[in-house]
DNA sequence: ATGGTAAATGCAATCCACTTGCAGTAATGA
DNA sequence: TCATTACTGCAAGTGGATTGCATTTACCAT
């Protein structure tokens, strides 16, 4: 089942926006941020509303089509295509802002730990490094 | 070197105010957000104003006496005491909000991974979990 | 103790990411 | 082709956080 169909099966429709957002979305090398998406959109002279470009991203959330991230000190949150990728954090650079996937999670094996200290269910965790990139050293 | 003195020691001066907002923060069990943080303060009926309360934090921050937190989906940011305290994190009940400290930081270790992997210089991490308190079950 | 100066404050206005209301548009299935 | 209802654009609204500016206040030198 493709993106399309996966769309289709929740009762969504595949309209010229959506098609342009996740087209944006694919071929990003890094998160956007609704911002970023938007003024992409524009550079490809898609006429497109910015409240559009978050309510599809709240939509393609709800689908699980794609992943919301928050990284720290940005003050916007980053979306980023889901589709076959496994869990993963990210590592941002400090002066130019670069955001880069990091390959492995070092905590599946710590959630028995923390649920042992605390007694809560562990649901979720959030991981972000950050530091300097290696053209900003 | 307390407190008072190292505020004074950077040429910043202890006011009524920032006495309070300190005071505060040193009592609280769980990181504060500003908003917080000043409904406790008129609680108090200490006469403050929010906007005093968002520069306090700032300036205590940049002396390094408190810590900011942003955990996620909160939209918004916490601050706490480092006064002593040892790095660490948090995890947060996705049901109440209720904000639980860790004890440790499974994190040391892995900064040399990550720097072979993506030629960054690391600088900073932010971990948090996430799950349901005790009472939440 | 007191007066000068610069830090700190309060109020209002502003910023910015994000959300909501609503009337008009368009994708899909019948 | 039509009816339904998801989707869109525009405008207005939220809420956390910041900024401008005139006034107040901490505190050091005298």
């Amino acid at each position: 089942m493709d993106v399309k169909d996966e769309i289709r099966a929740s009762g969504k429709r595949m309209t010229r926006t959506r098609r342009a957002v996740l087209s944006v979305l694919e071929q990003s090398q890094y998160p956007l941020s609704p911002t970023e998406l938007y003024a992409q959109l524009k550079k490809r002279k898609v006429a497109i509303d910015l409240v559009t470009v978050y309510r599809n991203l709240v939509t393609l959330k709800e689908l699980g089509l794609v992943t919301q991230l928050e990284l720290h000190q940005e003050g916007q949150v980053r979306y980023e295509m889901k589709e076959g990728r496994q869990h993963h954090h990210h590592i941002r650079c400090k002066s130019c802002g670069r955001i880069v996937d990091l390959l492995l999670c070092p905590l599946k094996k710590l959630t028995a730990v923390i649920e042992k200290e605390t007694r809560f269910v562990v649901g979720d965790h959030s991981l972000e490094f950050s530091g300097w990139c290696p053209r900003c050293q």
